[in-house]
DNA sequence: AAGTGGTCTAGACCACTTT
DNA sequence: AAGTGGTCTAGACCACTTC
């Protein structure tokens, strides 16, 4: 004998689905067709903040609307966005600001360099970081490299090579392959006209602001030329860190093979 | 002109704290007093939930009451034990099934090992893992062991030795020291007899289910004595990987020193 | 049918930041 | 004072599992 919680607006209780582009989207009781491709609220919620993001509606360090106005864009609750939210921030993808607002995430903060740069001292003093490019050319995509970036061989990509030095002792030899079509008019002046790191630069300059990546890493031994590059002998021992990274959407848009010399660093890591 | 909605039961409006043991704990408004202490409801029924794991109300593998349950029980509203059970989850520490129940995280099933074995085949088959202990013995804690596992040094530790094997062919030599205390008890044999992961046994056997452990990886070269027991060569490159893992309230109780071969398997690792 | 977690809503009030 | 996110509540209904 339970009495309905009377809604705002005429709205069916069943399933909701958010047309593209509608705000008060009319709603719908599910019918049995649409039942594989229903997704609760808060998750398509998350997929137009999402699209915003990828559309550069808001961009890297820029505040998104309030939760309240949101919520009367999409005609759902204050509650159902901020789900949305909680779940964006959950990835990093959204900065939460008690009282001021919620922003999108950016690497110009030292707050996001350290997700992505694993390699600590072995004491934990301040180091000066500085970066050197060798190299920077387009070329054509090997099998390997097409099928980390979802491109076919022989697409362009830009070819980087660099050394990371800290406190001027060259500490990490990298090699990063990008998305030809994503990163076209990337130089070696481009880069050196920055300053800060690259994935700043990638998010700023061409709209592509790394959000995760998958790492593979093993042991090798240092070959003539990183053994000169990272000045350490040849055959010693070299932590090499293979890289996928993703943009918004889970598109891979940088491969990068790094050699980290671990004599006086360590890969951190956290398992949760 | 807004109305207050009506709660339920005659509680105040302001800052509530839960007694130790209290259900339905009288509440106050929060003086200036007790400004530096406090945190919201729902961290503190978090850590009444984490009381009972650490206490072993509730074990690895079994269901805790539902979520109505705990809000009667704890005096506070379902969708705040709600927000509690979500932190809880997000760290590994209880797992949702929906339509059943929500359970305390085991490591006796599959889903849990791989968040501490890291190490995957290069190609994705599937492997027959083994582990040969080479040695169990009780020990004092060096200065290091000690710091790392917030003992003194001179406490008492075991110390084993082991090797682990995929599909017959040595990658992992891991040297382990624990917390004597706690797992008191704990020799070769005991481990033998057990089929399983160690922290299996850690969690069945000594009530210390690992929770989150921290990593230091670095590049090293075989020594004599590791070459000889992964059938590697002298000089041969290997992953160090130097874990401290914890139990329940962060608790250091395992310290981990492994060498990888990273031959045919690499460390994986995601950045988010 | 009953019990569990999952989603969604509406509203009140708190904490924090800015104007 | 106004606006933002953060907490807490109460309730309805949905999806899933078990009896």
């Amino acid at each position: 004998m339970t009495v309905r919680h009377p809604p705002a607006s005429p709205l069916a209780t069943g399933r909701r689905s958010l047309d593209p582009a509608a705000g008060r989207s009319s709603s719908t009781t599910a019918g049995p067709a649409d039942a594989a491709t229903f997704s609760p609220l808060y998750l398509q919620i998350k997929t137009l903040i999402t699209r915003g993001l990828q559309g550069g509606e808001w961009k890297p360090g820029e505040a998104i609307p309030s939760e309240g106005e949101l919520a009367r864009r999409f005609g759902v609750s204050q509650g159902t966005v901020r789900k949305a939210i909680d779940a964006m921030a959950a990835e990093n993808l959204l900065i939460r600001r008690q009282g001021k607002g919620t922003y999108v995430a950016t690497h110009q903060e030292a707050r996001a360099q350290f997700r992505f740069l694993r390699l600590a001292p072995d004491d934990d003093r301040e180091e000066v970081a500085e970066s050197r490019i060798l190299d920077c050319r387009r070329m054509r995509a090997t099998a390997q490299i097409a099928a980390s970036l979802r491109l076919k061989a022989g697409d362009g990509v830009v070819a980087i090579r660099r050394v990371l030095s800290f406190d001027g002792v060259p500490t990490v030899l990298d090699d990063l392959w990008l998305d030809g079509v994503v990163f076209r008019g990337l130089t070696a002046e481009r880069i050196a006209a920055y300053h800060g790191p690259l994935y700043g630069l990638f998010e700023s300059a061409f709209s592509t602001p790394m959000t995760r990546a998958e790492e593979r890493i093993r042991a090798v031994v240092a070959d003539g030329v990183s053994a000169r590059l990272l000045q350490v002998a040849t055959g010693a021992p070299l932590l090499l860190v293979e890289r996928v990274s993703m943009t918004y959407g889970d598109r891979p848009v940088e491969l990068r093979r790094g050699l980290y010399s671990t004599a006086g660093h360590h890969y951190r890591n956290t398992l949760g």
